[in-house]
DNA sequence: GTCGGGCTGGAAAACGCTTTCGTCATTGGG
DNA sequence: CCCAATGACGAAAGCGTTTTCCAGCCCGAC
């Protein structure tokens, strides 16, 4: 059947048409048990509402599909403690699997990542002397450039609407915070925590006005667009009276009104690329240097020097 | 080892303690063979770009996990040629197959249902004489509610911004389109090929601004959201010299500046429910009549009465 | 004391494949 | 003309489970 083997090709004919006519092919679950593979990989994302991800699935399943591997999701709810297990038990039903921000303690993730083995790390990294392949972007450069775009047009006095403490992420867009206070002693910036969606950044409006900030640099662009939104109602204006510039650069980000100041993440990029490091990792091939992708700022409408008061 | 049968209590626990200390547990792979279930379902959507699979994907993989499913996914990537292919080979990994919005001609999804056996169609019928569970919207209604809302705020000259023709929430859309005309003589209404996503939306304002239309109902609110971003760069005003309406009523749509009047979509729920069928079907239990939400009509800042000339 | 019944635990069959092994026939060379 | 080598095909083993089946064993009853 499979091509394989010396066979006679009269007979190989043959069989092929039996199996045409008994509309017969091999189960791919004996397969999968004798051959060791399953030709299937896991993803396991905190939250599947979150645009970001489905970027990150869609560059992911694509690349799969493409090479004839299916992909199991499983979404840990930004549940800490649920991810280990989930992982755990997924990853028996795969050949690999692709963990995208994981939530859990550095530690926990070292101990993880051998048990998963064929692994790659999205959005986040392993730590030293781990040999997972790793694929992420430079949160503390997006977030650097942001500020330095800021600084630039003048603003002195700013906010930043941090994320989920657990994140990765967030702990690089802190670090980076923390480096450009050290070069410029002259701006104040306040961090005020927030969340991660829309309706924490709509929430946040408020307590950014009751700041002197002129500029917000919210966690994400769901952030940003929340506020945005907030503060069109309150009839603020920006970018006029307030400058606010999001993170991630998400389909939408383009779309709203002003087009929203962002650090443009390729995250269907991020999930081709995971699937490329795990590709070559199911082959025994080398997966190569971790892929550090540096976010693109994209200077559009709701950023600009902050007017005199 | 599994609590059954008739095992001395001593002899259980050594076993159990042994398994721990080998950190053995029972092969997926093995079992599904000899068990005939894999515990996985299988959901095949036509682009997991588009933010109402990411809601109907969302509830479904939320309410299988609950009961220890796994899911797996599948894009078709929007190709009618591929869909059959694709699910069908997909659904041979698992013991059930969700198909959302296939884009598939009646015959052919006919045909492929009776292949695909527990399986449950979501945002689609299957049209007569089929046992298949549905779970879908009135998008008939919907867009009825959303002219009549138009109507009633004196609109007579609209545009509606026509999606995929494949897609058979289009031809719903068209079929009110068509009934609201025979009912109002006096309204023009202007079918405008377009597209589903952003960019379509934005690209479509200059063709928009070239009828007379007081009003446009965009196929939805990635539509909708792209021409709202178009108009604002050319200085229309929303909704005082053009009212615009999505439809699905997507997270991103209250966010919008002005917020979108649209058509709510539970998408989410569309996802559960149609897990809860597929769990009955696997639970070989009737799997009771097909569900049919109708869209609440949010009425939000886009829409107004149009300002005399 | 012997026989039958109810348990328990281990062996074997089955799930549907792939791969290896062995057999038989065919052919070429000595 | 015989032997060995080559090659085609079928049989069997093994993947890791669950389930069925069978052989004991202990106990109670006659």
């Amino acid at each position: 059947m499979n091509g394989k083997r010396s066979v006679d090709e009269s007979l190989a004919v043959r069989v092929r048409a039996a199996a045409e006519e008994l509309n017969y092919s091999a189960s791919p679950l004996a397969r999968s048990l004798v051959l060791g593979k399953t030709n299937t990989v896991a993803v396991v994302v905190p939250d599947l509402g979150n645009p970001t991800f489905h970027g990150v699935l869609r560059g992911l399943s694509h690349g799969a599909g493409e090479q004839g591997y299916h992909v199991l999701i499983a979404d840990s709810a930004e549940s800490v403690t649920d991810e280990r297990i989930l992982a755990v038990e997924t990853r028996r039903r795969c050949d690999g699997i692709v963990l995208v921000s994981p939530r859990m303690a550095e530690d926990d993730l070292q101990a993880l990542l051998a048990e998963l083995d064929p692994v790659v790390l999205v959005s986040r990294d392993a730590g030293a002397s781990t040999t997972t392949p790793v694929v992420t972007a430079d949160y503390e450069a997006g977030l650097r450039g942001l500020l330095d775009l800021l600084f630039d047009d003048g603003h002195r006095s700013m906010v930043f609407l941090s994320g989920n403490p657990q994140s990765a992420s967030n702990v690089r867009r802190l670090a980076a915070l923390d480096g450009f206070l050290r070069d410029r002693a002259d701006v104040a910036i306040e961090t005020l925590p927030c969340g991660v969606n829309f309706a924490d950044g709509y929430d946040a409006a408020d307590a950014v006005l009751a700041t002197a900030a002129t500029a917000v640099v919210a966690f994400n662009d769901l952030v940003a667009m929340g506020l945005l939104s907030a503060l069109s109602e309150r009839g603020v204006t920006v970018p006029q009276q307030l400058s606010v510039v999001g993170f991630d650069d998400i389909p939408f980000a383009r779309y709203t009104t002003p087009p929203l100041t962002t650090a443009a993440v390729p995250v269907t990029e991020l999930g081709e690329q995971a699937w490329r490091r795990m590709w070559r990792l199911l082959n025994r091939e080398p997966a190569g240097e971790p892929l550090v992708f540096r976010p693109a700022i994209e200077r559009r409408g709701t950023s600009a020097p902050p007017s005199p008061r």
